[in-house]
RNA sequence: GGGGGGUUUCCCGAGUGGCCAAAGGGGGCAGACUGUAAAUCUGUUGUCUUCGACUUCGGUGGUCCGAAUCCACCACCCCCCA
């Protein structure tokens, strides 16, 4: 089967170019590129998509190359978006580069050339501004520009030329690496589409030259909403910003609908095995599809190592309701005695007195086993056998409470 | 450059001198029901020494017994004209 038959029945590309010709490239070795925009000093499960995309297709024997946007972020890419984004250092930009590198590495091999990874900023930081202009820009009209559904959401808060140039260092991007490295296919999320078409154009135009184009879906929910973000912030690759407990349970607890989906989208578990093994699930069946697609993900992410401890301490914990020593720990100190509610907020499971209180009234906090109520209860040493005492707050977080 | 409008608690958005810790919705958290699912229903959602007190309504300073609400200046944003 050809890759782009398989990751389009993975359900992962939006939309393409030209799916014939795309299909036909991608038969024999082709380099191909993805863009990365280092706003951030970690990677998040948006771009483990990407990864997994580039990861399938260098498996098929085709060369990436990841773009690290330091020359674009320097100049913020407006598609989709309602504010403008922050404008970054170049001190910034260079950190969080070399953050992503590492993390790339885990799913793409960039050894002997297999893979390239390059900074834009290396070609686009020392661009003539009216060389560029007559070179790149006559090719772009503003007219066309104007319509694209990209900008329309800017147009009610404005719209800076900063950001209005953001296309054309895109499209340049691609024009670049197809002069140097013969590169003829850009992939990236679906909010990238514009910029991609548009870069297709100018190699098409100033080259006289075909290249291609392809997004692939953006991570939702079945909702259609964007996934990775929870209340407590995006889910990174990065263990320091998100454990490995908590990236392993938000993937468990994805919605029934959502389970098979994502199997087919995040992992690499050939689409048959998946059909035979999940698909037929229904009901709290899935839950067993559930703890495979966190597992999968998690031991992409993190290793199969961090993958095995943290499945044991899910089931430890909602299983048998045993402590576990990979479960969140927390440490707490004190002379003699200490509140419910110091315990809470010292530990940082709340936030505040109020809101410790809070959970308490409402019944939301367990002690062993045992539910708290009263907002004074005292604990003692004695309390704490073994040295800990384990606290869930609501259903599904549980800690363990080291004195 | 000229004219007009705006900045409210996580978000949207009411409130235009005391009854405002501030309507309503969204989101969050918790409870019930469950399968570590969804939907639904209920409670809750500034802080603290919580039957009370304290701090909030872009910033600073003023008027007043009393201001999110009035005045002045500053900052930022949007719209129209150029």
């Amino acid at each position: 089967m050809n890759v782009f038959d398989d990751l389009k029945a993975r359900g992962l590309i939006a939309q393409t170019t030209h799916e014939e010709e795309i299909k036909e490239l991608l038969s024999k070795p082709t380099t191909f590129y993805i863009g990365f925009d280092p706003t951030a000093d970690s990677l998040h499960i948006g771009h483990y998509l990407q990864l997994v995309i580039m990861a399938h297709l260098q498996r098929a024997g085709h060369r990436p190359i990841a773009i690290l946007g330091g020359g674009t972020a320097m100049v913020g890419d407006p598609s989709g978006r309602t504010d403008m984004r922050k404008m970054m250092t170049r001190e910034t930009i260079a950190h969080n580069l070399s953050c992503f590198q590492g993390q790339m590495s885990r799913l793409v091999d960039f050894s002997e050339g297999k893979a390239l990874i390059l900074d834009n900023g290396d070609w686009l930081l020392k661009l003539n501004y009216i060389d560029f202009l007559r070179e790149i820009g006559v090719h772009f009209s503003v007219n066309k520009m104007l319509s694209y559904e990209c900008f329309k959401s800017r147009f009610e808060r404005g719209l800076s030329f900063i950001e209005f140039n953001y296309m054309l260092m895109q499209s340049y991007d691609f024009l670049y690496l197809f002069k140097k490295y013969g590169c003829r296919l850009e992939l990236g999320g679906d909010d990238q589409w514009a910029n991609i078409i548009a870069g297709a154009d100018l190699i098409r135009r100033s080259e006289g030259a075909q290249a291609y184009g392809m997004t692939f879906t953006l991570l939702t929910t079945s909702q259609g909403k964007k996934m990775g973000k929870t209340e407590k912030g995006a889910i990174w690759l990065d263990a320091e910003k998100c454990s490995v407990y908590d990236f392993f349970q938000y993937f468990r607890n994805v919605e029934d609908d959502d389970a098979v989906r994502l199997l087919k989208m995040l992992t690499f578990l050939p689409l048959d095995y998946i059909e035979k093994e999940f698909g037929h699930l229904e009901g709290k069946d899935l839950n067993i599809a559930k703890e495979r697609l966190a597992y999968e993900v998690t031991k992409q992410v993190h290793g199969e190592n961090e993958a095995n401890k943290v499945m044991d301490a899910a089931r430890n914990v909602f299983g048998a309701g045993e402590a576990d020593e990979n479960m969140p720990t927390v440490k707490v100190e004190f002379d003699g005695e200490i509140g419910i509610l110091d315990i809470l907020t010292l530990s940082g499971i709340c936030p505040s007195k109020s809101e410790a209180r809070r959970l308490v009234e409402q019944g939301g906090c367990t002690v062993s086993d045992t539910k708290i109520t009263a907002t004074d209860k005292k604990f003692t040493n004695t309390d704490f056998e073994n040295g800990y005492l384990i606290l869930k707050k609501g259903k599904k977080q549980i800690y363990k409470i080291e004195k």
